[in-house]
DNA sequence: TCACCTACGTGCGGTATCGTACACAAGCGT
DNA sequence: ACGCTTGTGTACGATACCGCACGTAGGTGA
């Protein structure tokens, strides 16, 4: 519908799921402020208690919502991709978390300064509905890591942890050591040496130095936990039922 | 300041820190349509996926988020109070979520339909900023519950329940069985005896047949792990720092 | 008073994960 | 080509929690 000519024919805000569902007349208010950048590997979005001076949509990356302790111990809390944003602290009120965001695959986003999202934010328009509605698809996925990280198998909560990182990107491979996907799971390197070599061993997946090939992905989703299917089935609920009523 | 004739001197809205909070506008607007209901021990304030018809505003009970698997486990994600409120499903846009909300400790609270709140929230007011920055709060404790499953002890993890509901009331008395302690950690109810027989022998708590008396807060919180600390400070800073800036 | 139920205590083998240590192999810079 | 760093595989005892079984004691009702 929109043939607008775009800075780049291969970036887009419209790879992010929220700005593509805005109605026209929010969407073109916001694009001036949309500022495109690269979020390279590693790079913390924000850090835990820090000011957010941005909200970030990502499009062809994915962040890690995590949670380091004061002995240095970690866990991921949520991941965000092209379907939703980083910063809901700047709209919900807080301005900070506890929480770090780091970017745990490579890519892009656009982000947007604070006071234009928040003055967005109030005019209680589209933006609104979808910022909570997605507040609230991440709240189940918060909810869900919880329970899972209580009575899940190490080798169910990484295939989870895959089939998640995997449906925010658009190939079938990620670039992850074992080292890092410990930190995102909270559990020892060797945990994950072990339990994605049942997985290599079962041919559902090809691990080589840092990079993983999925190869039977209808295998990894009859391993996993419920888990998995409840926070996609929110996240779908959550936001393509707007999109469907929205427009 | 206000010295209006209540229904009830035992009973006040206003034992609810998020409608004390309201700036007596707002509060007067909503007080006809609050309603006063006790909350039995076990009631089901909301079932996972059931429609929400109300939101309830807690005064001297206590409800715990909590979630249910298809297998029976289950799992606490977090707990409210007189500092919360329960359905913020119905003003972030979900309407239903996949968790349960059930009454842990017996008391009372104040109800309001769904579509006097959404109208309410949809004014843009002081409760629509009071409700997000409570969510803000649910969420930390939420990332909180997860990690303290994936790292900390179960006694530690008892420590911070005991504290977290011991916050909650005007008492140091509990009246909670093991078994429902067990069922709300998401651990065996064995675990829970072994852990309290070590606080009970250590002196912090005194244990008899589903009545708790903490004997000891001082102690019981130079054990418990960061995580109740976290919890406490994040939701004194986003609903007190309010207070002061609102009134 | 006695039977019964509920809540709590305890013991024991099983298992998942931990902590630590070390070996190996792929890539990278010099 | 060589050594170094980084990423992965493996082993082994320790431990926290589980699943199950059973024992005990306070409270309740007939």
């Amino acid at each position: 519908m929109n043939k607008m000519p775009e800075a780049s024919a291969k970036h887009n805000p419209k790879q992010n799921r929220l700005l593509a569902a805005l109605p026209s007349a929010d969407y073109e208010r916001l694009l001036p402020d949309l500022e495109l950048i690269p979020l390279p590997l590693g790079w913390a979005v924000y850090e835990a208690g820090g000011t957010l001076g941005y909200v970030y949509f990502p499009t062809t990356s994915i962040v890690s919502l995590l949670y380091v302790m004061e002995d240095g111990a970690s866990a991921e809390i949520a991941i965000t991709g092209f379907d939703g944003l980083v910063g809901i602290a700047l709209f919900m009120g807080g301005e900070s978390t506890p929480s770090r965001a780091v970017v745990q695959s490579a890519g892009f986003g656009y982000r947007l300064r604070a006071s234009v999202l928040k003055r967005e934010f109030n005019l209680g328009g589209e933006l609104h509905r979808l910022a909570l509605r997605y507040t609230q698809a991440l709240i189940t996925q918060m909810a869900q890591t919880a329970v899972c990280n209580r009575h899940h198998s190490l080798e169910q909560q990484l295939c989870r942890w895959l089939l998640l990182s995997l449906d925010r990107l658009s190939s079938n491979e990620l670039n992850m050591t074992q080292e890092l996907i410990a930190s995102m799971l909270g559990v020892r390197r060797e945990g994950v040496t072990e339990a994605a070599g049942l997985l290599q061993r079962a041919g559902l997946i090809q691990y080589s130095r840092g990079h993983i090939t999925v190869l039977d992905r209808p295998k990894l989703e009859q391993r996993v936990c419920e888990c998995y299917a409840v926070v996609k089935r929110e996240m779908d609920r959550l936001l393509h039922a707007h999109v469907m009523s929205g427009s």
